[in-house]
DNA sequence: CAGACTTTTTAAAGCGCTTTGGAGGCCCAG
DNA sequence: CTGGGCCTCCAAAGCGCTTTAAAAAGTCTG
């Protein structure tokens, strides 16, 4: 069922019916009422492609993912953030496209999709410290939001970013509180901007304190289980081991804890933990209650507002850019403890 | 750039443009050549939706993805799953659209898709044992593919699905050959059709052998770790407690894990382990040995499998519905071993 | 009840592409 | 030189919708 044919049984033009169906003021509320329920009857929606052609809108936002091999972009936090997104965009009446596309190729995939108008806008992942992907989508003018930051980017744009030096600056005194001293950062690949300030918020916490910063006690990686655990069976093998751990993902974190339990060590009590927890539905920190400490900040969450924030830059082009700032919280599991009793190498 | 100003450029007619840029044969190789030079001068890209509307084919597909709060699809396998059809989409230049619907708009979701006309083909995720989307799918005729299978379905159709029933009766069978008697299946939740064959399997190890089938070492569920975490807290706090767990998910694995070491015991040794392992990115088996005994099938390879299946579907809609049955190998990984000496409680 | 509005409806153009049905130009046989 | 066949190319219709410009119908006002 099209226009045409709905139109010639009511006996109506095209143009009655489509102005009724979209809510237009010309048209009594009488024939609106008989055409919506026509259209009701026989199940008629409009096609997407013809409308996408008339309106100039195609009602999606696109998603670009680097299908690289050392870094994986398909993980449980991008699924959150995805999930969430998706969200927003079926109540806004969005669908969102997919574009998974080999690395070398990604600068030709924005601006293919800029020139094939299949979305209204992108959302653009993991930004690196100075993302040249930023300036090109500026360059091309479709509109876009950033989930995360970049540094040194002259000309304004939308972005949501968790306030990472904050969280991770916090958790430090979190521990150092406890009087831990050798703390070791697991982050993520130094590459990605936010790795780069969690480790400022860090680095500024220990600093604070007079205490130095040992480049030995600061990895960056892929954050995945095996990552976790590979990075204490190493530093604990130092020779001025760590007592704490601060991990930049929960999935780290659950490697971290595998290689502190399986050298028959307590997590909490010889050794403490703290996660930086996007709390994913699949891997909840704990029931009731945390298990592990965690700086929180849902990433769920996230996707709903980003994907808020660009349909709202895309419904109105002209205003400024958008931004917020999510800050985490830090919820007290069971994975810290006060630094046990070597009194240091001092 | 559109065809209009590309054809003015060059001087030709938009339907010499548009052939040369499709390879039709009746344009010569001269003006050919000049068309594709100053379309990749100008950049030039067709209008997706513009293309679509004349050639009444989306190049997208579709996958809808129900927002249940009982049951969560955005999980790691879920997304594994995604980036392996996402790299044969790109691969064969199709979009993949992801539409998030709550769970009771399920079915309104797959005729609006259908009536929409933004997509060619559809996936259907996460098949129940007797799911009546396989049938109002094929009422709607718009191509499909199933990633699993569902029981009692009369109209053939089109799947992908791995032997989940031979799987876990080898599972089970290996831990039988250890010793093991009492084996706690921690399986999926019952109404999901895989959950269903993998339980199949296990029974039909046990009833081979003369074991008799304990409701008490069957569990469903989501599979979280904070699942398999509570499964073995539960499990062995029982009189005759199991002295090996058959586990979905390695996910859920994770949890059984820690349940075992906070327990003071040790896996491998103390209680076996085998998980269904989907070969994840972000979680995987251990780096060079595996951590778990495990069936494995990599949920990414099924994904290219599968939408290289819709995809050959689509484009020869006359043939008959296409089916893969994948096998998972048995890896042993150090958290199986002889079952203790307990000689059961006989 | 005419004239001036306002409300309701319509015909037709246009969005950017593909594709059908020809139209020219060129070559060669007769 | 003529006409048929082939190779290139083109004008125009059509995909299903929105929207502009204008016509038809209804409603007031004096």
């Amino acid at each position: 069922m099209n226009l045409k044919e709905l139109s010639a049984v009511l006996g109506l033009s095209q143009t009655t019916v489509s102005r009724a169906l979209n809510g237009y003021p010309e048209v009594s509320e009488a024939t609106r009422k008989r055409v919506m329920q026509a259209a009701q009857d026989h199940n008629y929606r409009p096609n997407t492609r013809a409308k996408a052609l008339a309106t100039g809108r195609a009602m999606a936002i696109g998603h670009v993912i680097p299908l690289s091999t050392q870094h994986e972009m398909m993980n449980p936090i991008f699924s959150d953030f995805i999930a969430g997104a998706g969200e927003s965009y079926s109540q806004a009446g969005y669908d969102m496209v997919l574009s998974l596309v080999a690395d070398e190729d990604q600068s030709r995939a924005y601006h293919e999709m800029a020139a094939k108008r299949n979305v209204d806008g992108i959302v653009l992942h993991a930004p690196k410290m100075r993302d040249s992907r930023i300036a090109m989508l500026q360059e091309i003018g479709l509109p876009f939001a950033v989930h995360g930051r970049a540094t040194d980017i002259s000309r304004p744009y939308s972005w949501l970013d968790v306030n990472n030096t904050s969280a991770f600056r916090r958790a430090t005194d979190f521990l150092l509180d406890l009087g831990h001293r050798r703390i070791c950062l697991v982050n993520g690949q130094e590459s990605m901007d936010f790795a780069h300030r969690r480790r400022q918020g860090y680095e500024a916490a220990l600093q604070a304190r007079g205490i130095p910063v040992d480049p030995a006690l600061m990895t960056a990686g892929e954050m995945t289980e095996v990552y976790g655990y590979d990075t204490v069976q190493r530093t604990q093998a130092l020779e001025d081991p760590p007592t704490a751990y601060l991990v930049s993902s929960i999935i780290a974190a659950f490697g971290v804890r595998r290689a502190i339990e399986e050298s028959g060590l307590k997590m909490g009590r010889d050794i403490s933990v703290i996660t930086h927890d996007d709390d994913l539905s699949y891997l909840r920190n704990g029931a009731d209650v945390p298990v592990f400490t965690a700086t929180r900040s849902s990433v769920r969450d996230a996707g709903r507002r980003l994907a808020k924030l660009l349909i709202s830059q895309i419904e109105d082009p002209g205003d400024a850019p958008l931004t917020e700032l999510l800050e985490a919280e830090l919820t007290v599991g069971r994975s810290t403890g006060p630094a046990p009793n070597r009194t240091s190498t001092t």
